[in-house]
DNA sequence: GTGAAAGCGCTAACAT
DNA sequence: ATGTTAGCGCTTTCAC
């Protein structure tokens, strides 16, 4: 590997030179110039950007806390967020925290002492004052923040009520929904939302929520067992992996969707498309908020101006079959 | 932040000795380490991993090219080898080529330049000259590289035969294959897999082949059109999201599955599990596959006697409704 | 316009 | 057992 002695060597100039034209910083004779380029090129010359980056304090790199990659809603999140950095240069870490604040505060540390220049977070339990003592650009990814750092989210609250209505709106009475983990504060605002449509639309019943946990799996479970007991003509699952396993208990109870049951799913991600009966959903605009986020972040690391901190993004229903009566029934 | 100069002076003692005490390394007297260990403390000091980096080249992080992580089979893979990668301390920068060797090359250039320890690649045409001449720790995933590099794939030709032979197993005669892109090395062993057990079979026809690109939407055309002009039985899709197309097809064309079509996926990603009828699939073992390259890769770095430099790890076939014609017909 | 020199924060000889 | 020194590869004053 050459190093910048060796293309000042070679050029015959002094490494002060060299390192003015690959900074394009101060002055220097277009004669020399192309003296160093073309030893530049000979030697396949790259600065070295550790080095670099010791001196400037910058590394252009960033992290990303993710709870978990693998969970279907990140990757397009994570996407975005890699693609906008590109664009400006900058390279990403990417960390899965399985929403446990240990790996969280133990990856930002080892984070920090890589220099990254920021981070944008998708946790819930930030520690507010240990993120603060990092001294580091942050953005925090659909979930809520106070309000000491940008944040970015989708509005939970109004795509739960949204979602209700929709049911309501298709003849739907006793209207179910499928909660996520209490700990996870999309899930509660999702289900607060739900909860004050149903009041306001004078159906609310204690006994028609049901408690999940963001998985298929154990919705499914929760939701055979749920349709024991009551009696229920639509389901509102707080995410899109739990609405497939309502989908799937309901259809091995025998009943069809969406003529006894309507489903609607929440997120928008692309298994809704693969399920038979299609899943309506509340669509999320996940790139974009993943692509805000990081533009946000770029904007905080290069000290720019910027007008809006918060992003509370607009969801929008997506009628599919699981919720279409309409010349069925 | 506290530097190891700022550390050395509150302890009345020398960079070199908190440097000692750091890194173990040499002797230091019990007295003066308790000394300095409480400086540490006092000043929450943690040491620059970048000055460290440029010393000892080496950065505890890896590169990781993969072509696009919102395609479902990725995440999972890349899973694993943050979780290897996170206990041997390293960790991951996440690139997305799109399957463009102008983008690999790029990234793979910043990488080095970011002294990354090694990297991971998953990647079809990678030039063997250019990534030999980067001189850096390499392992090849889920694609096939000539012995240049360490490797991990799952048997794809054998998979292929197994689909088409569990095709031929309950019954169907005319098998149609819905073929990845000719560019995606796995897809074309897929397809010779498919087409020998075919031959040998005697079932062989060309007319079967459908063209598909990996995507959904595109193979549920495919399948479509082909059912238009082609009697079928079976299908066996080179990807579950062809998988699903064709059974959307199906489906919409007033077909029963698996009675009148039978159809196979291969991959084995979660959302075979998400459709009605659930998907037959070739199961690869996705997370095994990311760990068993991390753990090469760790052992390339670390310089470690490699016993076995490459794995093609074995396919299971899943059988599920969408070829379970026992019971039914 | 260009070069010499100091220093980013750390580690590893080499002294003592 | 500990301190002094040089240097990883780069950038940036400060001279000339």
């Amino acid at each position: 590997m050459a190093t910048i002695r060796d293309v000042a060597k070679l050029a015959g100039v002094s490494v002060a030179t060299v390192s003015r034209v690959l900074n394009q910083n101060g002055y220097v004779n277009e004669e020399t110039e192309k003296r160093v380029r073309k030893a530049i090129e000979k030697l396949n010359y790259k600065p070295n950007e550790v080095a670099r980056t010791l001196f400037k304090k910058t590394s252009k790199t960033i992290g990303l806390i993710v709870p978990d990659i693998s969970n279907p809603f990140f990757p397009e999140l994570v996407r975005a967020i890699e693609d906008v950095m590109n664009i400006y240069d900058y390279t990403v870490i990417l960390c899965n925290s399985d929403e446990k604040s240990e790996k969280e505060k133990q990856y930002m540390d080892v984070l920090k002492q890589k220099y990254v220049d920021g981070m944008i977070l998708t946790t819930n339990q930030l520690a507010i004052e240990e993120v603060m003592e990092l001294d580091i650009p942050i953005v925090v990814l659909d979930r809520p923040s106070d309000h000491s750092f940008p944040s970015v989210i989708a509005d939970n609250y109004h795509g739960a009520r949204l979602a209700t209505r929709h049911l309501y709106g298709i003849g739907c009475r006793k209207i179910a929904h499928i909660q996520g983990p209490a700990h996870v504060v999309n899930a509660m605002q999702r289900f607060y939302g739900y909860r004050d449509e149903m009041k306001s639309l004078g159906l609310w019943e204690e006994a028609l929520i049901i408690q999940g946990n963001y998985q298929l799996r154990q919705a499914k479970e929760a939701v055979l067992q749920a349709l024991q007991t009551n009696q229920v003509d639509g389901i509102f699952a707080g995410n899109d992996a739990m609405a497939v396993g309502a989908l799937k208990a309901v259809q091995q109870l025998g009943l069809r969707v969406p003529e006894d049951v309507a489903i609607i799913g929440y997120d928008g991600i692309p298994l809704t498309e693969m399920t038979t009966p299609e899943l309506s959903t509340i669509s999320q605009p996940i790139y974009e908020m993943g692509a805000i986020a990081a533009r946000l972040l770029v904007k905080k690391i290069e000290g720019q101006f910027i007008e809006q901190l918060h992003y509370v993004l607009p969801v929008t229903l997506i009628e599919r079959e699981s919720t279409n009566r309409r010349g069925k029934s």
